[in-house]
DNA sequence: ATTTAGTAATTGAACGTTCATTCGGTTGCA
DNA sequence: TGCAACCGAATGAACGTTCAATTACTAAAT
């Protein structure tokens, strides 16, 4: 465990998300997460004030992480290029952080999301997938569909895949990967 | 089972739905449940070993009554005509059974799923839903890919767009659902 | 270079509350 | 008369949070 190299706050948030995915939020006492972190349970609450906050502190942490991930790419791309690139980095980002994903996933169905929502702050992530569908859109290249449209489906079978995958449903997974992205293309491109 | 006895049955189940959609499992006692099932907290324990019993079997029921709706349909409509239904009457089914919806999400990303992942029994749903796209890929009316990248599609979007609506992110309800069942419909669709 | 003083970080035992579960007793029905 | 359904106060363990005490760090003063 390389836990303790990082900074106290990181290795809190990295014991949170793998405990938290191995029992539940309500299955991880806020003693193992200090346990796990290597640092006294009366310490996390010089970072954080309650145990809620951690929670949707780390909820930021993973989404901004994410986002770094997928928007890296390559501004000259041709836009196909773009749309499969974007949604291959995010499927492999959770792919590769399982952990980040789940925790995600179970933030987003749970009644924590209901906290982050009321704040309209609009992030990074939706901004930049906004402009991206808007791009499409005004050049011709994607149907002229709601912007809510295309991200239930971008998104939607991006996470759908992933958790195929994690389930241990799916066998062929790069097979299913193009397969599934393809079927996206298609249907969303224009004519 | 006599009908008295499916009454508190029901009753309990109606209300821990309720009271975890609120406040997650973890912030729903089972004194709560109790009260708001007008039962004794000790009767929830004639029906139930723990807590944890009663969650998996409310998952199960939740999804047998889903499945229910989704797959009651005229079997004469033509093949496009029944994948657009059936489609819609998933989102219609978790649109006006929101707690179901939203109890379900969370339980597929919680590590409650893992309990029920483990007994391999293919279920109702996944058996009709299975068969429904295998008719679609023999008669050549959609691409050869496989089971779970349709389901990851197919489910996927439905998903994805209740959620948007539950939100309160998507406003014009009605066209996008049309314009999201098309996309999928022409992705899918052979040639 | 060393001291000093002030501040931030850290500790973990203790506290008070909450909650799942139990159990001895009661009711109602066959 | 017997048995299943039902009740709810009691139990005890678990947990989030607090806090008084300790250590580590920073930088100004000597």
């Amino acid at each position: 465990m390389n836990v303790q190299l990082l900074n106290k706050k990181e290795a809190i948030f990295e014991s949170t998300l793998k405990l938290i995915n191995e029992h539940g939020f309500h299955g991880t006492p806020m003693s193992q997460i200090a346990a796990h972190a290597n640092v006294a349970t009366g310490t996390i609450y010089h970072y954080f004030n309650s145990k809620d906050e951690l929670i949707l502190e780390l909820f930021k942490y993973c989404r901004e992480k994410t986002n770094e991930h997928i928007f890296n790419f390559d501004e000259d791309l041709v836009y196909k290029d773009r749309f499969f690139y974007i949604w291959n980095r995010l499927v492999d980002y959770y792919l590769t952080h399982k952990e980040t994903f789940w925790f995600i996933e179970q933030f987003y169905s749970s009644p924590y999301y209901e906290l982050i929502k009321q704040k309209k702050t609009t992030y990074y992530g939706v901004d930049k997938m906004y402009l991206f569908f808007e791009e499409g859109i005004k050049s011709g290249i994607i149907r002229n569909v709601s912007f809510y449209t295309l991200i239930s489906v971008y998104i939607g079978s991006a996470t759908s895949h992933v958790k195929m995958v994690t389930y241990g449903f799916c066998k062929m997974q790069s097979k299913s990967r193009e397969d599934l992205i393809e079927i996206i293309w298609n249907g969303v491109k224009n004519q």
